[in-house]
RNA sequence: GGGCGUAUAGCUCAGCUGGUUAGAGCGCGAUCCUGAUAAGAUCGAGGUCGGUGGUUCGAGUCCACCUACGCCCA
């Protein structure tokens, strides 16, 4: 830029003048290679006059002053960073708004096409594509020894995404809606919606509500909703058509058959008396526009439908990807706001993105699209379904892909299944009927008292109820659908597993129809939990459950409906209630007892891998410890506990017992704010002690009062609830331990112990030889052992009514195997024996 | 350049108002269990909780700054 000269005053100086920023010029000119001849403000050279290099054109009818063209404004965009200080200004091509704000002419030199003008011919770069143009207008500057330095400088640039043309720039006339004028409003409303995540609302929703600008709606398509505006041929008088009856009044015609599109409405044209023809504007509204509208338009509101429409209000839920912020969920809100004056929903979840297996974006040039059909087809909707929603929080960007959703469906959806399978078989098998009301969990039935894992299951259940129904009301997805596979995998792998046997059996007691009932109740219950998530899988298990009545899988003719069928049973568990809970049938203290001895078992398990003892070889006695509180909820249990570990007896490591050491810790959450900086030393204290000392404190805990602790000569009265007791096991037991819970395994080994053992091992011996036949599972058999020891024999002779009585054998017997029976040699208690099974006709 | 978010095991993800040895699933190796299981149990290898600084008796968690990535804008 080449300043004009009254400013510098000298015309005479022989080499080239430049204006530069300070701060710059020895990074553009070099340093030491320039002559400082004037240093002015930035205000002094404002409203300066420069010679133009090329002349802008004004637009067609357009008329303006070109007299404040080509001076120099000053501006705080400018930086120091790079350049030289001085920054072009175009108007029409990217800086229309500081234009404006410096009443600055808006002139061109490029046309919507991106091809330059015509009046660029003669200097040799008119008519091309503008990015073409490049370099023969360096070569221009150059011929009239107007260029200072030609060069190359990287920075961004918009292209096209799609073809990858360069892109333009260009200021032009629209239609906007004055959104601003509601911008209070606007942000008030927002207060009133639900927002999933929480963040969105005043953060990337509420900004943009904040630093609302007024919303460009007009689209120069050729297709598109067409703006109802007409302007007058003298561009005076401008009229806005609210209904099709109000533009056939103007064209003075019955237009019922108009097709509301372009080009058709384009057609319709009148005249106004004062200011000619009138024409609508040729543009289309923004797509965003209809889609705001979208409440209203689907029911033609305010043409029909009005009173469905108040009947309807807002929205009770919308959802869409987060990328809609500014999109669908800005326009409804606009939309919503400007013309009811209230929010267009009232609770939205914003989702994240779905990408491909690795985490990148899907893209069909990339090719890294998965189909939803192929996952659809291989493991079914409602695994992908439920991959989906119990994958992550809604919000979260997701994977996708086989591997994951097959996931879904070994881990869940398989577990789910198999435990109702298991139902359905033995319901089948002894001709189960439900109980009264049967169903869901809040109808109350009239099963016997039911065992504590009964009251363990149906706890679990309610509470699963009540938490499942908490978070879904809160629009929270994701920890209702982790709190129903939790329960599964428990329900499957605790419960089922545990109380197999009560199915199993031939009596048809209390005991075991309270065991059906109890799985019954779960079952129906989670179906219809799951039904919002996985609604085939939950309809078929209703259907067969509840409203076609039991049958699985029984391929000839249905059983008869009889007693699940009632009247009052809706067709589809989607038409069913949803399950009510009932405070009073959860038991927490049950709930935590049983997660407890569920920690217990697995740390037995530990102990006895780590001692190399099978669980099948029975074990004398085992020490526990607990927490204190838990102690008496655990004696409840301990059944489940021996049964489990396969242990004859359990004892409680306590202050009762002895040889017994003592850990103290402090409880932190209870301590921390009372001692503060005291920890660290109350800590060390605690660990100190040993011996009667610590022996007393750990009786005080156990009784539940407090006891005294001298920490640096002060005595502290510690409460029992602000101190851990950690009780070590004693010597040569198999130990593990975690968690506050502590199993010791008495591993010693006596006759009887092992004798029981080896006739645990014949049973699953004989139970495999069973299944190796191919034997029916109500078979009954004849069993022979040949070779038997005389230990074996004695373990036979024992144990022979229990090992009779868990094979099916009618007789068990020291024999070789009788002909055609099934043989198999076993290596067992330390011998050889031929073990044949034969089936009793 | 701005706004908003995300970052924890090889992979996918939990981790409540700050608290005692950071967990689960998948995958890998090993052992066991199993007449409901495309299952289950236990053990093993695998973590400087993106980085730096701060607050605190104590930080994966709170604060500040930084880095990388994503989305929306400019």
């Amino acid at each position: 830029m080449t300043p004009a000269a009254p400013l510098l005053g000298d015309d005479d100086y022989a080499s080239e003048r430049v204006v530069i920023a300070a701060a710059l010029a020895d990074r553009v000119l070099g340093e030491g290679a320039y002559t400082v001849l004037a240093t002015l403000s930035g205000a002094q050279l404002r409203d300066a006059r420069y010679q133009t290099q090329f002349t802008g054109v004004a637009s067609a009818g357009d008329t303006p002053d070109l007299a404040q063209a080509y001076r120099v404004v000053a501006d705080d965009f400018v930086s120091l960073d790079d350049g030289t200080g001085i920054v072009h200004i175009a108007p029409a091509y990217g800086d229309l708004e500081i234009g404006r704000r410096y009443g600055l002419p808006t002139l061109f030199s490029v046309d919507l096409s991106g091809t330059t003008y015509a009046q660029f011919d003669e200097l040799g770069f008119g008519g091309m594509f503008f990015k073409q143009a490049d370099p023969l207008i360096t070569h221009n500057l150059q011929e009239r020894g107007l260029l200072f330095r030609g060069g190359r400088v990287k920075h961004t640039y918009p292209f096209c995404w799609r073809c990858k043309t360069p892109l333009l720039s260009f200021a032009k006339p629209s239609w906007y809606i004055r959104t601003t004028a509601k911008k209070e409003l606007l942000i008030e409303n927002n207060q009133k919606i639900h927002w999933v995540p929480e963040h969105i609302k005043n953060g990337r929703f509420g900004n943009w509500l904040v630093n609302n600008i007024d919303w460009a709606l007009s689209r120069e398509r050729y297709w598109g909703t067409p703006l109802p505006i007409w302007v007058s041929e003298d561009g005076a008088y401008t009229e806005v058509i609210g209904s099709v009856a109000e533009l056939a009044e103007r064209v003075g015609r019955d237009l019922g058959d108009l097709d509301l599109h372009r080009p058709f409405v384009d057609e319709l044209i009148w005249e106004h008396p004062v200011h000619g023809a009138m024409r609508r504007v040729p543009d289309v509204a923004d797509a965003w526009f209809d889609s705001g509208a979208m409440p209203i338009a689907q029911w033609h509101y305010p043409f029909e439908n009005q009173e469905l429409f108040e009947l309807a209000q807002q929205a009770d839920y919308i959802s869409e990807a987060v990328d809609q912020t500014r999109g669908w969920f800005y326009t409804l809100h606009a939309l919503g706001t400007m013309l009811f004056d209230r929010p267009a929903f009232k609770n939205v979840i914003c989702l994240g993105h779905i990408l491909d297996s690795k985490g990148e974006k899907m893209s069909k040039t990339k090719g890294n699209i998965v189909d939803p059909w192929q996952m659809i087809d291989e493991y079914g909707a409602d695994a992908l379904r439920w991959y989906m929603f119990a994958s992550g929080p809604p919000y979260n960007a997701r994977r996708f892909g086989p591997e994951y959703i097959s996931e879904t469906l070994r881990q869940f959806l398989l577990t789910f299944w198999n435990t109702y399978a298991f139902f359905v078989t033995y319901a089948n098998l002894d001709g189960w009927q439900p109980v009264g009301a049967q169903g869901p969990v809040g109808a109350h039935h009239d099963a016997p008292l039911p065992a504590p894992a009964d009251r363990w299951a149906l706890s679990r259940l309610h509470a699963l109820v009540r938490d499942v129904t908490a978070s879904l009301d809160a629009y929270d997805i994701y920890a209702p659908a982790k709190a129903i596979e939790a329960f599964v995998e428990e329900l499957s792998n605790w419960y089922v597993r545990r109380n197999r046997r009560r199915f199993w059996r031939e009596q048809h007691d209390a005991d075991k129809a309270a065991a059906y009932q109890t799985l019954y109740t779960c079952l129906t219950t989670l179906a219809r939990l799951v039904a919002p998530f996985t609604p085939y899988l939950a309809e078929e298990m209703y259907q067969n459950l509840e409203a076609r009545g039991l049958g699985f899988e029984s391929s000839g003719e249905t059983q008869a409906p009889s007693l699940t069928l009632q009247d009052s049973t809706p067709e589809s568990v989607h038409l069913a209630p949803w399950p009510a809970f009932d405070e009073a049938l959860i038991d927490e203290a049950l709930i935590a007892d049983t997660a407890l001895l569920i920690e217990a078992v697995g740390l037995g398990r530990a102990a006895r891998k780590s001692a190399g003892i099978k669980v099948r070889q029975p074990l004398g006695e085992l020490w526990l410890r607990v927490p204190t509180a838990r102690v008496a909820g655990m004696r409840a249990l301990e059944g489940e506990l021996l049964d489990e570990l396969n242990v004859k007896a359990v004892r409680y490591l306590d202050s009762s017992s002895t040889l017994v050491e003592y850990r103290f810790k402090p409880n932190l959450r209870a301590v921390g704010k009372k001692y503060g900086k005291q920890v660290p030393a109350l800590t060390a204290a605690l660990r100190e002690l040993a011996g009667e000392a610590a022996k007393t404190a750990a009786q005080a805990v156990e009784r539940g009062q407090p006891f005294t602790l001298n920490l640096d000569d002060v005595a502290l009265e510690l409460q029992p609830d602000e101190v851990l007791v950690e009780a070590s096991s004693p010597e040569g037991y198999a130990v593990a331990e975690g968690n506050g819970v502590l199993v010791a395994l008495d591993i010693t080994l006596t006759p009887e112990l092992i004798a029981e053992g080896l006739s645990r091992e014949l049973v699953r011996n004989i139970q495999d030889a069973r299944k190796a036949a191919g034997f029916e599972i109500a078979d009954r058999v004849y069993v022979t052992l040949g070779g038997a020891s005389e230990a074996l024999a004695a373990v036979v002779a024992h144990y022979g009514a229990y090992i009779r009585s868990e094979t099916l054998a009618e007789s068990l017997t020291l024999a070789e195997p009788a002909a055609g029976a099934h043989t198999e040699a076993l290596e067992i208690g330390g011998g050889s024996v031929m073990l044949g099974v034969a089936k009793i006709a």
